[in-house]
DNA sequence: TAGATTGTTAATCGATTAACAATC
DNA sequence: TAGATTGTTAATCGATTAACAATC
């Protein structure tokens, strides 16, 4: 019987690890409470236990949480090496500004490599990681050792994309690219974010009920 | 008595906006099914019509919705404008990056103004528009007419940020930059695209389940 | 022991799916 | 009229919230 994890939940372990991430050294000795990491992250305090209850730890009750024991147990539950490698594929410019807007390292995540769907873009470097061109990316991606894939290109770059990873072995891909029809390869997991409906979905949501519902909003992605 | 409408479905809404969209001239005159809709985007057809059922718009029973009735009438029920303008902030590389990775005009969209939180992005363009300092915001987003915004600020500089949309009246905000405690403004409608979760929850899904259920995967944000 | 907080079970809430009567 | 597809109501499914016994 294998009990499965809600996908919300396996999203809010993956904010957890962030969190603890940057909490563990300041916090180190001291007791985190579910009530604590509730209140820093915007959510209850039985969605965190309850989350928790899945990672193989054990809390103390009356006492709480101790911060490292509980980033290690998520990082092993996430599958996630110390620096969790993924590569980055899109124009230099966007990878580059990405770099600004989602330093990785922050998260214990690394981009190890970078790849770009356009020619003008060879011999770029990023962080001194050199830029490739598209088609290498079969090559290079076992050689890497990654299994996740930030996927930024133009629209018309994706299907392609998407046949590379596969063939790459990649078997998750977050992609910012807006996709109408997704279609991707059997077996991989793709994540989309998907801004053009993000942002169209702001737009009527005005002030009254939103505001009120103390402005929770939603997004997302399937298939 | 106001019927609400739940927050996945006004997110589908803005994908069939989306889809329409690129649809409607070369399906003009022609009818369009709940099941070619709900095909194309990987969505049940039962899921489609419950959606729809929400607009005000009658599809012909046996027959199907009319593509360009369609389009319009959720281009008013999401307060959409023709092309709907909305700022962008970030590094000059990410903004200039994501007009080839997320073309908004194919989706109805419309960058109306680019801000930089650096100083070093003084007097660029893109798409002949000048990338303004961050602090000039203010003065510029109620001109340009704008209530959204896309946001991709280095972390450190995402409070200002925050600060300044509400100043300048925007209240929907879709975040690409990560945050760990999510603290916006009142009455500001925030949507969280956390790229560092969505990575990590990716790499745990393994085969085994995840690609046997669809493949679907999901992502996202609260408060 | 008393106070506090966990882990887990039951109740609620919301969203999706199924079924079908209404109607073009 | 017969065939097809909508709109809507009821049933299911999943996720969140509430409650509380277990335990440090």
């Amino acid at each position: 019987m294998t009990t499965t994890v809600p996908d919300a939940t396996m999203l809010r372990l993956s904010r957890y690890h962030c969190f603890l991430g940057e909490m563990h050294d300041e916090r180190a000795g001291t007791r985190l409470r579910s009530r604590e990491i509730a209140a820093e992250l915007g959510l209850s305090e039985e969605t965190v236990r309850r989350d928790l209850s899945f990672v193989p730890i054990e809390g103390r009750p009356g006492v709480g949480y101790d911060p490292e024991e509980l980033f290690w147990a998520l990082q092993q539950f996430l599958d996630l090496s110390e620096l969790h490698p993924f590569v980055a594929i899109g124009n230099t410019d966007v990878l580059r500004g990405l770099t600004v807007t989602f330093p990785a390292g922050h998260f214990g995540l690394k981009a190890a490599g970078y790849f770009s769907e356009r020619s003008d873009d060879a011999g770029a470097t990023i962080d001194d990681l050199e830029v490739l061109p598209l088609p290498e990316l079969t090559t290079w991606a076992s050689r890497l050792g990654v299994n996740v894939a930030l996927v930024a290109v133009a629209p018309d770059a994706v299907d392609e994309t998407l046949e590379l990873l596969a063939a790459a072995g990649v078997r998750g891909v977050l992609m910012l690219t807006p996709v109408l029809r997704p279609r991707h390869p059997e077996g991989m997991n793709v994540t989309y974010f998907r801004m053009p409906c993000a942002l169209k979905s702001l737009v009527g949501s005005d002030a009254s009920d939103q505001a009120a519902s103390a402005a929770a909003s939603s997004c997302c992605a399937d298939s």
